[in-house]
RNA sequence: GCGCCUGUGGCUCAACCGGAUAGAGCAUCGGCCUUCUAAGCCGAGGGUUGCAGGUUCGAGUCCUGCCAGGCGCGCCA
């Protein structure tokens, strides 16, 4: 109905300009949107006062002969002129009547638009290095990722999620080697741990299995293990020395095979922990994209080669670098060091040349708070690739800050003390979770008290909404103890008689589902579905609280239950993209 | 020092490319269960949208400068 209106106003401007009752115009963009405000009707239209300026005219003057040349299209009941020239338009009844059949006709699938035109689109989210549990932090990633990705979806993109495996990196051999540390300290040799290792329980819980599977096979003599190694941080060193030559001991000491295993052993047992969790979140990927596999099959040099045809890389010092100051970033980059490994930064050019290649017309890298630094050089690198950069989107999602009660949670994977994931879902369960994670827009700071999410998880929002959906089943459910039916084409034919103010409310709400999907999937928005189910939900429980729904009169009863129907439906539509399960009962 | 994000009732947050009287929840206070789930509903109080300017028919939204908080500024990943 919008884009229609959008569509009528403008062919009836157009055709008024033709007849001269209005002057020609530069093309102009005005907006058709919902009125906040139900006195105003439904819609709103402002381009008289858009025009105002140009024309020279009062905006009530000029929406005064726009209205009066628009032909009321069917299902709109009233075009008003109000406020300083809004152009109003308020639906007809019947046009309630035919979205309600639609719902009844696509049911779960109502909602499902075609404004991607099936285009595909690469959704990489969290994406963290798997040397620890995800944490909470990790937790808003994935429920903004995959409610994005869902409301995609079902806006008719070809979504592909994926996570990008962070495994070839120093990051994965500090970890390994800490594993390997606690495995010997668990063969009761005496191991100082380093300061810059991996500390957290889940590295113990490893090494003890890594005892169970192994035995002894790891041990070696603590005189090779120590000696000649630099000082660690707290005697006076420095800790990234330290531990990397301490990798490099175990590599020695161990051999390749033996080293090979520990490192392969870490890795996959804290993958797959990370898979585990996410999918008990409601999350799921296409594709694991491993950076291993960059590696092996060559793409590292593919992306760095791509990018030096373009001309804007040099070389300086022996090192291979990215002029991205020539695309808005404040300094050059290195792509391949003076010692000839590749950085970081060029594993990512290669990575999203990659993923361009592999068709993707818009790319989205949801991001954490962090890594925001990173997007100057990342836009850079899309836009000397000749990628259009309107089809690159990298919503930056800021912390949670963590409170237990009034105290704040320090967090760090290092450390050891932080709350993972899986804890979160434990405590205050995925639904809880999630809902709380989206229902926040991602650039917002939110802070996240953990014992208030617990205590109060009855209060939270997301019991609301699911509450309203188990009370529409409820009131079906008794039907029958009532000896009562409901027929839905009956409801329909009766629709007329739904006049009360609740349930035009309700209505009009349910009327705005579509829109909130295509307004929250361009967006890139989901927090605004969810406060739109809020507000849905909202609606029908004051309907409920005012109005007998099984009710003697047989018509008005259809057509009540008709309409609640409907609101069960969208209810369960909305929460199925946010990724909250929807019960019949609670 | 530079860059990005944020600043909205006591608290946590909305406000759909600038629109009409800035909205919800929590908390507080007062009402509503012999009636479909009270995990609910109805009502009340509570605001100079951090501060100061600017742009225009119109600014919480855009621009400039301050203030406060978060994060980031490696040939680390």
């Amino acid at each position: 109905m919008k884009s229609a209106l959008h569509e009528l106003i403008k062919q009836t401007v157009f055709s008024l300009q033709e007849q001269d009752k209005l002057p020609a115009l530069q093309s102009i963009q005005f907006q058709i949107e919902r009125a906040r405000n139900k006195q105003h009707g439904d819609y709103a239209c402002n381009i008289a006062l858009l025009l105002a300026k140009q024309i020279g005219k009062p905006p009530r003057e000029i929406a005064e002969v726009i209205a009066k040349h628009i032909q009321k299209p069917e299902g709109i009941a009233d075009i008003s002129i109000a406020g300083p020239g809004f152009i109003n338009f308020t639906l007809a009844q019947d046009a309630y009547r035919l979205i309600l059949e639609e719902i009844f006709t696509k049911a779960d699938k109502y909602g499902y638009l075609t404004v991607g035109a099936n285009q595909p689109v690469h959704v990489e989210f969290v994406s963290a290095n798997p040397t620890g549990p995800l944490h909470v932090g990790h937790g808003r990633s994935a429920a903004f990722g995959g409610a994005l990705a869902d409301l995609l979806n079902v806006a008719g993109y070809q979504v592909h999620r994926e996570y990008y495996v962070n495994d070839a990196g120093r990051q994965m051999h500090i970890l390994a080697t800490s594993i390997w540390l606690r495995y010997l300290e668990l063969c009761d040799l005496p191991i100082t741990f380093p300061s810059n290792a991996y500390k957290g329980d889940y590295v113990f819980n490893l090494a003890k299995d890594l005892v169970a599977d192994h035995q002894q096979k790891f041990v070696v003599q603590a005189d090779d293990l120590f000696t000649n190694i630099p000082a660690d941080e707290p005697d006076g060193g420095d800790k990234e020395q330290h531990i990397d030559a301490l990798i490099d001991r175990a590599k020695q000491l161990l051999g390749t095979e033996n080293y090979d295993i520990i490192f392969t052993y870490g890795k996959d047992i804290i993958l797959d922990g990370i898979k585990y969790d996410l999918h008990s979140f409601g999350v799921d990927y296409q594709e694991w994209f491993s950076e291993d596999k960059l590696l092996k099959h060559g793409f590292i040099e593919q992306g760095v080669q791509q990018l030096k045809k373009t001309g804007h890389c040099y070389e300086r010092t022996g090192a291979l670098w990215f002029r991205s100051t020539d695309f808005g970033d404040d300094k050059d980059r290195v792509l391949i060091r003076e010692n000839g490994q590749h950085t970081y930064f060029a594993a990512d050019v290669a990575y999203h040349w990659n993923k361009f290649k592999r068709g993707f017309r818009q790319i989205i890298n949801v991001l954490g708070a962090d890594h925001h630094g990173y997007v100057p050089r990342l836009r850079a690198v899309i836009k000397a690739l000749g990628i259009d950069p309107d089809s690159f989107d990298v919503p930056i999602v800021q912390f949670a800050t963590l409170y237990r009660g009034k105290e704040k949670v320090q967090m760090s994977t290092r450390s050891g003390s932080f709350v993972t994931l899986r804890q979160l879902i434990d405590d205050v369960g995925k639904d809880a979770a999630r809902f709380f994670y989206i229902m926040r827009k991602p650039e917002q700071h939110m802070d996240f008290d953990l014992e208030l999410a617990k205590e109060q998880s009855t209060n939270n929002p997301v019991y609301y909404i699911q509450y309203a959906h188990a009370r529409i089943c409820s009131v079906f459910r008794q039907l029958s103890d009532k000896k009562m039916q409901w027929h839905k084409e009956q409801g329909l034919a009766n629709f007329a008689k739904l006049q009360e103010p609740h349930e035009i409310d309700l209505l009009r709400s349910i009327s705005s589902y579509i829109e909130i999907i295509e307004t929250s999937a361009r967006n890139h928005e989901p927090h605004m579905l969810a406060h739109y189910l809020r507000e849905l939900a909202d609606y029908f429980h004051s309907y409920y609280n005012a109005h007998q729904f099984l009710i003697a009169d047989e018509d008005l009863r259809n057509a009540r239950l008709t309409l609640i129907a409907a609101a069960k439906q969208v209810i369960a539509n909305g929460l199925q993209i946010l990724g909250v399960s929807v019960p019949e009962e609670m």
